[in-house]
DNA sequence: CTATGGAATTAGAGCGCTCCAATGGTCTAT
DNA sequence: ATAGACCATTGGAGCGCTCTAATTCCATAG
C-alpha cells in the first residue's frame, strides 16, 4: 500500500479511501491509484483491514455434515442472501461430531465472524454455553431442539403428521417409525408420529425402534423387523439417508416397496428424487430457510440485541412429497400362513 | 489482552507467550494467565494474530458444488490430513461457476491463506493467470487440463478405458458416450473412452453425444438416443450424477436397465450405492486425493518453490466398480422388427 | 564478593490498514 | 477584501497481537 501511494504520489490514506471506492475522491487521483495498484499487483490485505475496521463482515456457517446434500441446499440460500447484504460466508465442516463443531464455533468466534449460522448442529444447547452467544447465531434445521436461540425450521411435527397421514390414508394401521436416534431432530419427529397416529385412531400401534440418520443406520433395524412374525405394512424413516439404507436393505431381502412395504422418507434431499429410488418424502424448504438465516442474523446484528431478550423461532412448513414407494398396504401377512392384519 | 495481563499482574507479552503455550514460562504465572484469561471469557483475537505473525495457517479449499456428494469427501480427506500438520482449512463454495470461482480465489488471497486447493474448478488455466501463483495451489480431481499447475487426479482417461472394456468384455458394442461438456474433465474422458472403443476393436462405432455434468444434463440426449432407429445397447456417462438422471429418463421411456441398456457412471459417489440405483461407475479415491492435495502444498510451502519451476502432477488409479446397471446386451434391437446388432 | 550464564520476563516497535481531525485550497456571499 | 462554507487530501494514532532485544533475577563458579 505504501507503495502504491507512492507510486501515485499520493498518502496512503487516499490509496485506503479509493480501495474502499468512497465517493470522495477526484476522478484524477482514483485513476492514477488504480494504474499504480494494477501495476504493482497490489491486492489489499483483508486481515488488516478487518483488524483496524473492527468489523469483517463474515458469517460463519457450521456444515453437520459436507456430504449430505440436503445441507449444501440450505448453505446455497444462505450464501445468496449474505452476498446480497454485503457479507462474506465461510464454511467450517462439523463431521457430525458435537465434539468439532464446538471447536468450529470457536475458531469462528476467534476470526471474529460477525454472525454465525449454525446447520444441522448436532451440539445441544447446554453445550454451547457461553459460546452461542459471543456473537449473533441461528441454528437452520434443527427443528425445536434450542428454545434458548434464534432457529429457523421446518415443523417436523407437521411433518411427521403429514407422513403418518398420508400411510393411514392409503389404509395402513403397521406403520413403524425409524427413530433419528442421537439426531437432535428426532425427538420432534418422533412426536409428530405418535400425534399421527393418534388423529388417525390407531395409536395403540404405535411402534417406534430406534435406528439413526444414516444408510447404515437402517440395516440392523430392518433385519430386526423382517425377522418378526407380523412385519408392518408401512415405514416412516428419520430422514431420506435412512429410508435410501431401508430400502438397499429391503431390497436385499426381497421385499417389494410399496407392494409389501410402503416406505416414506424426509428432507426430500435430490437422492429421493431419483427416479429408480423415487422416495415418497416430506420437503423441507431449503433455499427460503438459509435465507431466512441471514435475515435473523442481520436484523440482530442491526437491533444489537443478542437474542437473550426472547429468541425467534421461525417455522416453515413442510409439504407431502408422493413418489413411488408409497402405496396401499398388502392383502396378507408378509410370511406365509399369518393372519392379514393386526389392526381394529 | 490488555485486561488479562493486568488482572494476572504480569506484562501483555507474556500472555501472549502463555497462549502460545510457550515453554518458557514458568508453571505459577501460566496458571496465573490462564486463570485470569478464564475469568474474563478472554479469547485471542486471530485476525490480530495472523497480522501481526504475517501468517494464517490456513489453507483455502474452493469446492465446485457444495451439493455433489463427490466434493465432500475430497474435501475430508483435506481436512484431515491439514489439521495433522496443525493447518486451518476455510471454504468456498463455487456454484460450478467458473467467474464465481476467480472471485473466492482472490477473497482467498486478501485472506492471505498460505496455501489452496482448488477442488474440481471449472476455471481454465489461462483465466486463472497471475492469481494462481500468488499463492501455493493444486487443482484437485480435475485431471490433466491445467499442465501447469500442481494437480491430483485419478487417471480419467484410464477410467474411462475401463468402463468401455468392461462393456466390450460383456459383448457391447454400440457404446455412446455422453460427454461432459464443459467441464475440465471431460476432454480427458472422451479421450479415454475414444481409446478403450479402438482397443476393443470398435473403433468405427465411436458415438460421442454432449451432454453435461447433472443429473438435468441427461434428459434430452437419452430422448434424443431413444428416438433413434437403433439405439445403443450401453451407455457410459461422464459421471455419476449424469448416469443417474439418465437412469431416471431410461425408466421413464420404459427402457429396461441393463437388461435393454446397461449404463456406466464415474466417480463412485455414494448415490451409485444405493441399492435401487446400483450403479455400476469407475471409483475414484477421494480421501487419497484431498491427503495428497495438502501434501503436496506442504511441500510447497516448505521449499518455498511455487510450481512456476515444473509443476507435480500426481496421477492416481481408478478401479472399476461392477453393480447392478450393467449386463450383457440385447439380442434384438430395442424398436421391433429392427436387425439385432451393427457391430462387425 | 564479584563475575558469568541461563532462565524468566518485559518494553516497545511493527504488522497493513482505517479513520478522525486537521490542512490547504477553491468558491461564494457579504 | 474577508469570512465562511465546502471539498479533496493528509498526518498520525490505533486496531490486538507477536517478536526481538533488552532487562531482571537468581544460582553457581571463580
Amino acid at each position: 500500500m505504501e507503495d502504491v501511494a507512492e507510486r501515485a504520489s499520493v498518502s496512503r490514506a487516499l490509496v485506503s479511501l479509493v480501495m474502499n471506492n468512497s465517493p470522495q475522491v477526484s476522478d484524477e487521483k482514483r485513476r492514477s491509484v488504480l494504474r499504480a495498484a494494477r501495476e504493482l499487483g497490489y491486492r489489499p490485505n483483508l486481515v488488516a483491514r478487518n483488524l483496524a475496521q473492527q468489523r469483517t463482515h463474515t458469517i460463519g456457517v457450521l456444515v453437520d455434515d459436507l456430504r449430505n446434500p440436503f445441507f449444501g441446499e440450505v448453505v446455497d440460500g444462505i450464501e445468496a442472501e449474505a452476498a446480497e447484504h454485503g457479507f462474506r460466508v465461510i464454511i467450517l465442516n462439523g463431521h457430525r461430531d458435537a465434539r468439532r463443531e464446538v471447536e468450529a464455533i470457536e475458531t469462528f468466534l476467534q476470526l471474529q465472524v460477525e454472525a454465525m449460522a449454525l446447520v444441522g448442529p448436532r451440539v445441544a444447547e447446554d453445550d454451547l454455553g457461553e459460546i452461542g452467544t459471543a456473537a449473533p447465531c441461528v441454528i437452520v434445521a434443527t427443528g425445536a431442539a434450542h428454545p434458548g436461540i434464534d432457529t429457523i425450521a421446518t415443523d417436523g411435527r407437521r411433518g411427521s403428521e403429514l407422513a403418518v397421514e398420508h400411510l393411514a390414508a392409503l389404509g395402513h394401521t403397521r406403520i413403524v417409525h425409524l427413530d433419528g436416534g442421537a439426531n437432535v431432530s428426532a425427538a420432534e419427529r418422533r412426536s409428530g408420529y405418535r400425534s399421527g397416529m393418534h388423529s388417525a385412531g390407531i395409536g395403540h400401534l404405535i411402534d417406534i425402534r430406534p435406528a439413526g440418520d444414516d444408510e447404515t443406520d437402517a440395516l440392523a433395524v430392518i433385519d430386526a423387523l423382517l425377522a418378526e412374525s407380523d412385519p408392518p405394512t408401512a415405514i416412516f424413516a428419520f430422514n431420506d439417508l435412512l429410508a435410501a439404507g431401508a430400502l438397499n436393505r429391503l431390497d436385499d431381502a426381497g421385499v417389494a416397496v410399496p407392494g409389501d412395504v410402503s416406505l416414506i422418507g424426509f428432507d426430500n434431499t435430490f437422492i429421493s428424487a431419483l427416479r429408480h429410488l423415487s422416495l415418497s418424502t416430506v420437503n423441507q424448504p431449503t433455499l427460503a430457510m438459509g435465507r431466512l438465516a441471514v435475515e435473523t442474523l442481520l436484523r440482530r446484528l442491526s437491533d444489537g440485541s443478542d437474542g437473550s431478550d426472547g429468541p425467534v423461532h421461525h417455522t416453515l412448513q413442510p409439504e407431502l412429497v408422493v413418489r413411488g414407494t408409497t402405496g396401499p398396504p398388502r392383502s396378507a401377512a408378509l410370511r406365509p400362513r399369518s393372519p392379514a392384519m393386526t389392526g381394529p
